[in-house]
DNA sequence: TATGTAATTGAAAACGTTTCCATTTAAAAT
DNA sequence: ATTTTAAATGGAAACGTTTTCAATTACATA
């Protein structure tokens, strides 16, 4: 393996200068630039990364905390991110969590021992508190999840506000009885979908009915299971809000397999429209993020972060959904005059 | 920042002896392993990992390279291999090459940097002479794309055979004109997949017919426009095999959107055994492949390599698929004697 | 008691860069 | 011709570990 002292000896020149030329840096003279170049071609020379990260004190990487990279909301986040990322120069490192508390703290150590130069958290389980201590290793921004207040930049959308639409459609489509259905780790964002969704439901007088809520529904098998439970113990349900295409896409799917019909029986709300919710038959009424949008500001902000060090802000990047009407709510005929 | 240093000299001992301590290395006493416990809790002390690795000449991190995250596909991939690796001690850093030549000799050159101690591939475009010169730098092993003989370890399915099966299917149920779809960079994969197909439709003299080849089939969206092609340009074409769910996906949504019925007027064969291939309507024949054994049997050859470095092998591990028969291609009735 | 062996400890080198600072060279200004 | 200024270059320190190797201590054996 050539080093930086190989190319120098060959070139005839030092480390410092062959160092200029790596860093595209001035004071160096085009025929020496030129004569350093040949030198690194000849060997296959090669900058060690390790060797300038323990020198430079950056590692030029961010670390993206999320639940599980195969939820396709997730998946498109961080493609997106490393997009932009790489952009500016920067690696991504993807770290799943699947929603254990050590596995966080364990990636969010990376910051400490300097594997990485800040972190981008899209979910969180551990409190704050825990957390906090880490942003003196290095910058944290979060992306999708959010809190009441935080010392960090956030990018996110308004939760309940879509869950407040969503369900009011829902109302809006008479769906006199709706089940809830949350799940994964607890976090803030969950709680701001729920405030959302009994915020529309405060609306209708008839909230005197006991509600239906489910807290462990993630995934396309635990919507199947949903829908069974459903049929079962609360056969008045007639509209579901879930926070996932993909619990909206195993409930419709269990119901076609039954006599159940969607709408009609049962209308269905899922989250994040995914392409999954426009391939259900029927297509499920959902809610769209800007993901792209996200991914972008939220690395925009981690570079800034990282360029300027000290100075830190707060600021807090709110982005506009879009409720995507489709016919797993479309209980009401269009009359036509 | 503490450093191995202050700790040595709060514990009263040499750097050394603390070097020790972290890496869980005999010869020190257990009342020294104490003290030195102690102060590195006193000092918040963590080990850096540039320095680290500079010295030890190893990141115990191993890159994987694949064409994009979001194909559930290499999602599952990453994600099992990634569960493994951390059993070893290894961290995985996933790098999307979205099939462009550069970005994927980009990622082999973290070998080069000794930013990762392997390599591992899930996709390859580059022809395999160039990227053989990396194998000077550490350990590569294939999974999933495969070569006809190389240098390497690989680990993947006999895809020929699946698609043989797969295509004898739609045969024996009663296709008479079928389409082949491919896409994404072209790869031995798919040329195995192609010479499977043939394999199959040689033993029908009705060969005779154009045949009718897709190259441009990726995801969802290049289904649905398959579909129009299909329909516009060849109507007689009544059975399709796609290398992709999504594609299957894509062709049997707009199938749904039009008069045509599947399977009866086109009968679909989709591959990787994708959630979404069980939540169609009509649901999709596809090919199951043992994602998760293969994702193991990698790591652990990866591991392989790199604890016993010099003695490679090039052993190739073939595992069976599974050929799971739905609705899209049930165009006989099961006759009832 | 003397000797050999194994366990424990530390000093210093090494890993391969970048950065600081001093020095030399070239160009411009007087 | 001399001085001033700027550009170009290199020597050596620094980054924070692990590893080598020599030295010391403890213990068992002869």
């Amino acid at each position: 393996m050539a080093t930086i002292e190989d190319v120098a000896k060959l070139a005839g020149l030092s480390r410092t200068t062959v160092s200029r030329v790596i860093n595209d840096q001035p004071y160096v003279t085009d025929e020496k630039r030129q004569r350093i170049m040949q030198a690194m071609n000849d060997l296959g020379y090669v900058p060690n990364s390790s060797a300038r990260r323990l020198r430079s004190q950056r590692t030029d990487t961010i670390a993206v905390i999320l639940p599980r990279i195969t939820n396709p909301f997730f998946g498109l986040l961080i493609e997106s991110m490393e997009e932009k990322a790489s952009e500016w120069g920067y690696q991504i490192i993807v770290c799943q969590t699947h929603d254990s508390k050590k596995k966080e703290l364990d990636y969010l150590q990376l910051l400490r021992t300097k594997q990485v130069d800040g972190v981008i958290m899209t979910s969180k389980v551990n409190d704050w508190e825990t957390i906090e201590p880490y942003l003196e290793s290095g910058p944290i921004v979060l992306c999708n999840e959010y809190m009441e207040s935080a010392s960090v930049p956030m990018v996110h959308m308004n939760h309940r506000k879509a869950a407040y639409e969503a369900t009011l459609h829902l109302i809006e489509e008479d769906c006199s009885n709706i089940a809830y259905v949350c799940g994964g780790a607890e976090s803030h964002l969950t709680r701001e979908r729920w405030r959302g969704f009994n915020d529309a439901l405060s609306l209708t007088a008839s909230s005197t009915n006991e509600q239906v809520i489910i807290d462990w529904g993630i995934n396309v098998k635990d919507g199947q299971e949903i829908f069974h439970y459903l049929k079962e113990n609360h056969p008045e349900v007639d509209g579901v809000f879930t926070g996932s295409d993909e619990v909206a896409a195993g409930i419709i799917y269990e119901a076609g397999q039954s006599e159940w019909r969607i709408p009609e029986d049962l209308a269905v709300v899922g989250f994040d429209n995914q392409m999954i919710s426009m391939l259900m038959v029927p297509p499920v009424t959902t809610i769209e993020q800007p993901v792209k949008e996200m991914a972008a500001k939220t690395i925009e902000i981690m570079v800034q972060e990282l360029h300027h060090p000290g100075v830190r802000s707060f600021q807090t990047y709110i982005f506009d959904h879009h409720l995507l009407l489709r016919d797993s709510t479309k209980r009401k005929q269009v009359s036509v005059q």
